[in-house]
DNA sequence: CTATTTTAAGTTGTATACAAATGGTACTTT
DNA sequence: AAAGTACCATTTGTATACAACTTAAAATAG
């Protein structure tokens, strides 16, 4: 009678230990961040329509835990669901972009007063391996490495922040418009925008050595406002900016004069 | 051929001019608001379950449409899904409730600086509403009437946010903790919460008469920090707080001391 | 009588058939 | 030829039957 399913749903066998069957809940999150992923990857690039069906017939499951997932996507800005046409990925104009960027320059600055974490040898271990993959990033224009690096120095920085509901805005707010920046990086300098990256990661690396989390997110934010700035330069056609040299922390004063 | 559905969705017929019949989308959103704001007010408590099939009846739909409510509800924090079980209302513990009430009243701050709006005549009448029904409820411990002033108060401060962004974040966060606040109001002093609430609505009130938008945050973050107070008080079982005097704005630097 | 197992009722999760809606295409009419 | 109309393929929305899970009570072995 042994290597049956006790109540708290493990085994008694020895062979498999603690490897529980993927719960429902389980299931839907591992499909949940793929595609989520995969919009940030611009795998599915906005405007893009991605469908229940075929999905479905991708995770091997029916298109009801499907429904429930992009309806997640819904609710997080992420889709737009469209009855009779399908699923499309949501493309940002200009002025929410700007928005959500404000607001996450903002937050950024609040996630090092709002119940503060300590910075941990991991982290510094985990950032050093950022700032090797920016290094590697120079001359050939691997758009997926560079935002793949995006997202998990994105992580890292969510694993910074001790208040729990900031960190789920922070996390929703970033997957919201990250991809927009990924859009027009095709148009824009590779090896400027890979440098600035190197330069981020380690100003932010020097400040988690000094154990600052106060200026860790000062260059987070500095880092947002030259995106955004960028962004919006670009699109009104006006490249002053971009063909600026890589800005340097400490000229950051000049840029951040308040509107 | 009158009165037949054009590829539009209007009809020809000038009878029922222009009443779309309720759309899916729109019916979902009804449903929803219904259920948030019976969660707020407290009909359905929390830890109490409220059962997918019973809602279903309710409102004469099948369990899909509910559950794609309850889902929302659920990625929101307002409920918790548990598998054969049931739709559990969530109970806030004093950390979380902590977390977003200081997340709360930074983001209050940020709304005046974020894209902010025009206080209009509009704004000043429906808070001269809000004065008076303050005023009201004196006396009678009326919670349902002041559980719906306050949503109805969030809602016109909801109206005064500017970035859309952060105007859904304020109200996710403000429906997650603010039926908290009214599960532990019976065991305080009716008359000092109604008195507080007339004195922050009639300072809130000044502060719009002299288009201070500024002005405006500040009493609500002072108000904000006040509730925060006499929960955690209350819990630790230490009353004193809540047995002064309501507190008005001018004292309100003795009370604001980070920590 | 106690501890364990079985059973049963009730709930959410999934799959699937069908309804409703959208957008394009071919056809008809003027 | 142009405009309108009917049709149709495709997609999401809904209803419903069934599967999986949880809990507690009832049955059973010691």
């Amino acid at each position: 009678m042994s290597n049956i399913k006790k109540i708290d749903g493990t085994y008694d066998s020895a062979a498999e230990p603690q490897v529980r069957r993927e719960t429902s809940k389980d299931r839907r999150n591992r499909i949940y961040k793929t595609i989520r992923e995969r919009i940030s990857l611009l795998i599915y690039p906005p405007n893009s329509v991605i469908g229940e069906t075929e999905l479905a017939g991708e995770f091997n499951v029916s298109r009801t835990p499907i429904r429930s997932v992009l309806q997640r996507l819904h609710f997080e800005g992420l889709v737009q669901i469209r009855t009779g046409v399908g699923t499309v990925v949501t493309d940002v104009d200009l002025k929410t972009m700007k928005e959500v960027y404000d607001l996450r320059m903002s937050l950024t600055e609040l996630s090092a007063e709002l119940s503060p974490i300590e910075i941990t040898e991991e982290h510094i271990l985990a950032m050093e391996s950022m700032l090797e993959r920016a290094k590697n990033l120079h001359g050939r224009r691997d758009s997926m490495g560079y935002a793949l690096l995006c997202n998990d120095l994105h992580e890292v920085l969510m694993s910074l922040i001790g208040s729990k509901p900031l960190q789920e805005i922070s996390d929703n707010l970033y997957y919201r418009s990250a991809r927009i920046w990924l859009t027009m990086l095709p148009n824009l300098d590779w090896d400027q925008i890979v440098t600035d990256q190197e330069l981020e990661t380690s100003e932010m690396l020097a400040a988690m050595r000094r154990n600052d989390l106060r200026g860790m997110v000062q260059v987070r934010r500095f880092y947002l406002h030259c995106v955004l700035t960028r962004i919006s330069d670009y699109l009104q056609g006006n490249n002053s900016l971009s063909s600026r040299d890589s800005l340097k922390m400490s000229e950051r004063r000049m840029q951040r004069g308040r509107d």
